[in-house]
DNA sequence: CTGAAAGCGCTTACAG
DNA sequence: CTGAAAGCGCTTACAG
């Protein structure tokens, strides 16, 4: 392994010190363009690079920003939301010359501290933070330490927190109004996500307000825990309780595609009997016959502009505001599950 | 922001020196039991956490290990591939107490400078690298630098690299045979993936060799590029064109979805007019209608794999020995796009 | 046995 | 204007 060569390297190498080095690779006007360019040649043709611990060191400052997701339960953590998330993340990272980390608690026994060392530790200058729970300790305790942190979904009781999301209660409003106004179905049933997370309640809370508003009389609600298996069971639960419905409103789309084998192996036709609709669109949705129909969560977006977002803070360009939250519009996708055409589109918010 | 705690302020709080505290903390045994006690028992209360800057220039060690993405089309790293591969690191890194850094060039005009840049500048200790083209020169060049780095994949050229895949060939060899002798197909068709990456090549290859093997004379192949429209404008292409097939062997399950709603649309039955087969297993095979019989490729167990080889190579624990490979099995899962019940398994290899 | 310097690589603030 | 020290935080090798 070739030993890595320093700004020491470059300056010999040049007959300046590391110092006038530096200045002349940074520009500084102080270096006379000769040396500036005698410096420049000789760091590219040793193949110079600065070295980031010393820079990190010297400069109180990592270049890096860190992606945290508290719950890591493979479950969760294998999902392409987080693709969506770190893709987003990329893009602004990259713009800013910085480097991403991830971080993910596979020891659930250390809890929070595995990220809350990636603070402390300065390994990155922020963090992002994900599907934290509403009642996670660490989340808050990260954010009132005053580190640069930018939550995406919403934390009302987190009043001091950045955060970027979108608005669930509306958007499951909008699908429950969809199913009534445009198919006629009034005895929904809601499988709800997990309810400790704020967007199982908000998701929860749309439809029941939906439901409200458009006098559903015979509505009920069974909880899920986002997975394809918890969409499965309850409408087996469901189906077993002898209890009709003509829609189906699951807090995602995973739990739609667990309901929609369930309802097709117990002979029940979609969207003829009964109407499905789901919320994310990150892959699945599109796939499924029928495809799902569902709410875009822009995740890739949420990702960049928290990292945006991020970036202010650790620039301080931003004066430290409290609980600042940016809300993304989203865009409901009409597929075949609802009774609508497959690859249907609402138009545009 | 806390202005973070160092070590001298450790030391200071206990009254002796930064040197002392840092053998108190990492057990060092010249530091009497007391002092050692009295310096962790401050280090809790002011929550003191090493710099890691600090502790990576001392030592020369980043604790880090990153994942290169070279080829960063959305397209491609907006995967599902990745993030199973990224579980599979950070189960290990977490192991070994290292971060995991993304790095993906959204920039393409940067080429292969920007992961050049993480490693020269030893932001990471060593890098896994996946997906990469096999003319890729900067893959080559950081092979060739002798810096830790493991692929994932296959790279015959690549003599030197360490390396970490499985078997395309006779995966894909496996998924004819089963068409052939199971479902009685011949007439197949192959829908290839990118041929500039060898996992294109190897399936295609085990493609044709099983088509020899089988004496299968009238079998086709059409150039895809995994993705989802390719696999529909490849079955369009063969439609149009009028060849009659009953048998379609995707080279991944992306092109069989697309794929599988052209066939829907033209009103031709899968699996009873032409049974179809992909491969990959990431997500997507699992809840198309038919499901998607299919090669499970272990990317976790890659990732996972990939991560403790190399940290082998980081810690010098392997002599460096030239072009190591290890070949993990797949597992072929059959569904019901070939023909057989869908949630039947193959036995375990 | 223990105290304190040296030095990892960098860049800025200071001295001349 | 320019040369070279100081110091970011850490840990090991050295001096006493």
């Amino acid at each position: 392994m070739s030993k890595s060569v320093t700004l020491k390297d470059v300056a010999a190498a040049v007959g300046v010190t590391s110092a006038a080095a530096s200045m002349a690779l940074s520009g500084h006007e102080r270096i006379s363009e000769k040396t500036r360019a005698a410096v420049k040649q000789a760091a590219d043709e040793l193949g110079y690079v600065p070295s980031s611990a010393g820079r990190a060191l010297r400069s109180q400052r990592a270049d890096a920003v860190a992606l945290i997701v508290p719950n890591s339960s493979t479950h969760v953590f294998g999902h392409l939301y987080f693709m969506h998330v770190l893709t987003g993340m990329s893009t602004a990272a990259n713009a800013h010359d910085a480097q991403v980390i991830v971080s993910t608690n596979a020891d659930t026994s250390s809890g929070g501290v595995a990220y809350e060392r990636v603070m402390r530790s300065r390994t990155a200058d922020g963090a992002i933070v994900t599907s934290a729970a509403i009642d996670d300790d660490h989340v808050q305790t990260l954010v009132a330490s005053g580190l640069p942190v930018v939550l995406i979904g919403n934390y009302p009781h987190l009043e001091r927190a950045v955060s970027v999301g979108i608005d669930d209660v509306t958007a499951t409003e909008r699908l429950v109004e969809h199913l009534v106004t445009v198919h006629g179905r009034r005895r929904l049933l809601h499988v709800t996500g997990t309810l400790d997370h704020q967007t199982g309640i908000d998701r929860r809370d749309g439809f029941l307000r939906a439901a409200d508003t458009h006098g559903l009389s015979d509505v009920a609600v069974v909880e899920g825990d986002l997975s394809e298996a918890s969409g499965a069971a309850a409408v087996e639960q469901v189906l077993a309780s002898g209890a009709e419905h003509d829609g189906i409103v699951f807090a995602n789309d995973d739990m739609a595609v667990g309901g929609l084998r369930v309802l097709r192996r117990a002979g029940i036709r979609v969207p003829d009997d009964v109407s499905v609709v789901g919320f994310d669109d990150f892959g699945l949705a599109r796939v499924t016959t029928p495809g799902i129909t569902t709410v875009r969560v822009p995740a890739e977006e949420m990702g960049r502009i928290a990292t945006e977002r991020l970036f202010d803070l650790v620039d301080r360009r931003t004066p430290s505001t409290t609980g600042q939250h940016t809300e993304l519009p989203v865009e409901v996708v009409l597929r075949g599950s609802c009774g609508c055409d497959d690859d249907a589109r609402s138009p545009a918010p």
